[in-house]
DNA sequence: AATACAATTACCCATTCGGGTAAGGCCTCC
DNA sequence: GGAGGCCTTACCCGAATGGGTAATTGTATT
């Protein structure tokens, strides 16, 4: 038996999914929650402070988001893993986290067992990422690389331009707006700029 | 004091949530978590069966979705007061929530004792609104609410199905989704159904 | 009872969109 | 040099959209 307990540190804006977190992890004879932060900038102080061995980070916070949190956390205490916590299979945001660092990714709406699996995983600096979230991964990195001109079209797109408004205020014929917006649907698997817009928002391509 | 505990039931898919919640409930001394329920179902059954004083429900959940099970559990369970637990300031929902019988809506980023407090106050049958979600669905009230239908109409949109499409769906004619398109765009001051959606993501009025 | 609004259906018609196909210039990476 | 991606333009054509107008039913609210 380790005589070291895993210091695990919450990073989550709702005090419910902390408390249950804590719950379930202090349950665990070899896991202890060592700390709690309600925003990204409060999981850099305490990570500096407290030195956890794994840092449980939500994807969504005020202050400073996830995936800041997350590159902020790996570059500078490297003998803290990032564990992911996300809400939906958000798998660009996701993607996103474990490439500037998180090992694992955790579903929030995951079992008892699999939550301590993953925190185990992670602390002996094993990759754990839930089966949903990866399989939204694989099928999310592939097609959510748009080209510049892609994201300006469903930029103007979300704000009800024709493509004949758009090809006069880029300067541009209407065929190559159309051209641009097809390539586009395609790779977000849109089948028109309803779904193209409503997808560009859900992974942060266009502004709000 | 009382002998009697005020009996919780706990509706939400998410473990953390629920033994977040357990965990800040159980602590006080007038407060008891008597079940948990994963989805909108089994919260009816665990209704009936347990007789809760609150039933505290999440408004996203598989199998029966949270307004619809608040509507069930208030009509059929008068003995039962609903607290509407919600991720966001989900305005449009919390609404119909609201209609649909719920006493109150907390925010899942609630503090500690904001959270307690409404347990016990719409126990006695109080209402209690979050003041941000009070808020917010007064702000929706100003300019931008639809009709139930309208929003209906802008979330298949947002998933890029035709009016043809949402036709079949519903069961009702494409010129009666025309119409409500129609409606809807005007209402949102849209020039066309990707503005819609766009306007529709930005106020929260369909979820992501 | 009257007013208001939600929900439903219907028709006409111009505009817009989306799929398919093709091609030239430009840049980068191998 | 060739492969591949990006930006650009072009044409055809069927499907989808959006505006206008109008009507009926039901349910609230006044």
């Amino acid at each position: 038996m380790s005589r070291k307990k895993i210091k695990v540190l919450l990073a989550d804006d709702h005090i419910v999914v902390r408390m249950g977190l804590k719950a379930i992890i202090n349950i665990e004879s070899d896991l202890e929650v060592v700390g709690e932060a309600g925003n990204g900038e409060e999981a850099l102080k305490l990570t500096a402070k407290l030195n956890p061995d794994v840092a449980i980070v939500d994807l969504l916070m005020p202050k400073m988001n996830g995936v800041d949190a997350t590159s902020a956390i790996s570059q500078n205490f490297q003998s803290t893993k990032v564990l992911i916590l996300t809400s939906f299979s958000d798998s660009n945001e996701v993607g996103r986290a474990i490439a500037a660092g998180a090992l694992g990714a955790l579903a929030k709406d995951s079992s008892h067992t699999d939550i301590i699996s993953a925190i185990r995983d992670v602390a002996m600096g094993k990759k754990s990422i839930s089966p949903e979230i990866a399989a939204a991964i694989s099928v999310g990195d592939n097609r959510l690389q748009l080209s510049p001109r892609q994201v300006e079209m469903l930029h103007y797109a979300a704000k009800g331009l024709t493509n004949a408004d758009i090809s006069r205020i880029l300067g541009i014929g209407v065929d190559c707006v159309k051209a641009h917006m097809k390539t586009a649907f395609s790779r977000l698997g849109a089948s028109n700029r309803s779904e193209a817009v409503a997808i560009a928002i859900r992974h942060k391509l266009i502004s709000l």
